[in-house]
RNA sequence: GGACGGUUACCCAAGUGGACAACGGGGGCUGACUGUAAAUCAGCUGGCAGAGGCCUUCGGAGGUUCGAAUCCUUCACCGUCCA
């Protein structure tokens, strides 16, 4: 690729709100592309991620991606968890303070972070930070001169806290710090490149940018992507909404994760999170418009390619398979969890002890409910004794094949 | 430090002496329907027991009362405003 081809690639899908600012970015990249060519020095590129919970999900995945094109370029990237910024909590886009986290628990968090990203980046190109390492160990004074290259007002007139201050919610002293951490986060490293989401706008083209230049650096370049939606098609993926699709769970899970997704939010999920070229994911939103392309057929294609990119092919089709035949015609999955028959034991006794309910009131209620399935009949009674090699199925997902004591 | 307000089930939130296992919404679950685990509609959503009974729950502890999420005392935590 020529240097405008690269442009091309690494500024493509990025979102900046207001296109000048792209504009001014990709003229900042290409004269960095330029000089890393010179002298052979590849861009630091970086993207800091917040151990905020134990899973990366799909949302993630959207910088992560944009690292892997660098690297793929030969840059050097920087995974950087946020160690110590999650301790703050960023504040972008909330309109709610977090509760501090505890040190240990986001140490835990962190504990495979990096080993959930592999799963797209390439560990031999990778780096991996903690910023707890370099801010832990920041001087009062410091902070002091960092904090004096902005004013309260610039905080203020951010829309998030803006928010809060006119509905008289609180906002902590400690929030406004987190703009700053991450800009030092961007001196520390001399990052060329730092990649985001567009809540990040901020954060990377504002705060980053002028910490440092403070300190004498060349600015980074922010590269802000656009957010994915969750599951419910509205608010942005996360943990805490419960919207989310993580990266460490089944291909069954992830495939029917993401047949959930509202049929409006497929297009973004192509553009976002597949390997798909720029004209596949052209053909594909045309097809969805002339309708020359069936929504169901559409979204299991998407549903595939997702899962075949973390899982690989083969496990995609297993789970497309087993889709198909759980939700599109309500058979019975090949492979299920077995359960070892008691003599005596009753379909209440079974779906407590292998733990599918919590507690009988909540089998008597799925029982009641017409939930629950012994061979495909409903069972009408927890108290029958099933026979061996029955299976055994609660709700629409779980079953247990029930095998006799040899 | 002062004034006022708050702490209710997974989340938000009503309830201010009995009819409260606690309105409503969200989420979750089940069923019907379908192209999906979408949308829509209906039901369920503390535990134990099963003909409607018992136990635990409304920040913690104690008290008043035949009876408390509701009143009192006290402790803890939180918020807003004023300093």
């Amino acid at each position: 690729m020529n240097i405008d081809e690269q442009v091309d690639y690494l500024m493509q899908g990025t979102d900046y709100g207001d296109p000048a600012i792209g504009e001014a970015m990709a003229v900042e990249l290409r004269e960095r592309l330029v000089e890393s060519e010179k002298t052979g020095k590849p861009l630091k590129v970086y993207a800091g991620y917040d151990p905020t919970s134990t899973d990366l999900h799909l949302g993630h995945t959207v910088s992560m991606r944009k690292l892997r094109q660098f690297q793929e370029l030969g840059h050097e990237v920087y995974f950087l968890i946020g160690t110590f910024t999650s301790l703050i909590g960023d504040p972008s886009d909330r309109d709610k303070s977090r509760p501090l986290l505890s040190k240990e628990k986001v140490l835990e968090n962190a504990r495979t972070y990096a080993e959930q990203a592999f799963r797209v980046l390439d560990p031999e190109k990778t780096r991996v930070c903690y910023n707890g390492d370099w801010l832990a160990e920041l001087k009062m004074d410091e902070i002091f001169r960092l904090a004096s290259n902005f004013t309260a007002q610039q905080f203020i007139a951010r829309e998030s806290f803006h928010r809060r201050w006119d509905a008289n919610e609180p906002i902590y002293l400690h929030e406004f710090f987190y703009p700053l951490t991450q800009g030092f986060d961007a001196h520390h490293l001399e990052a060329d490149v730092q990649v985001g989401g567009t809540d990040q706008l901020f954060n990377i083209v504002t705060a980053s940018r002028k910490v440092m230049t403070a300190y004498g650096q060349k600015p980074n370049i922010g590269i802000t992507m656009p957010l994915l939606p969750g599951t419910d098609g509205d608010q942005k993926m996360s943990k805490s909404l419960g919207n989310y699709i993580p990266i460490n769970t089944t291909p069954e899970d992830m495939y029917g994760k993401v047949m959930s997704i509202p049929d409006k939010v497929m297009p973004i999920y192509a553009r976002l999170v597949t390997n798909w070229k720029p004209d596949q994911v052209n053909r594909f939103e045309a097809g969805l418009e002339t309708e020359s392309l069936h929504p169901r057929d559409a979204k299991m294609q998407l549903a595939h390619a997702i899962t075949s990119t973390f899982y690989g092919l083969e496990a995609a089709d297993a789970a497309q398979t087993q889709f198909v035949t759980l939700f599109q015609k309500g058979d019975v999955p090949e492979s299920m969890p077995e359960h070892v028959l008691v003599s005596g034991e009753t379909v209440l006794d079974i779906m407590l002890g292998e733990r599918m309910v919590e507690s009988r009131s909540q089998a008597r209620r799925l029982i009641e409910q017409q939930g629950v399935r012994l061979d495909g009949v409903t069972v009408a009674d927890g108290a029958v004794q099933p026979e061996a090699g029955s299976v055994l199925q609660v709700g629409k997902r779980r079953f247990l094949r029930i095998i006799k004591a040899d």
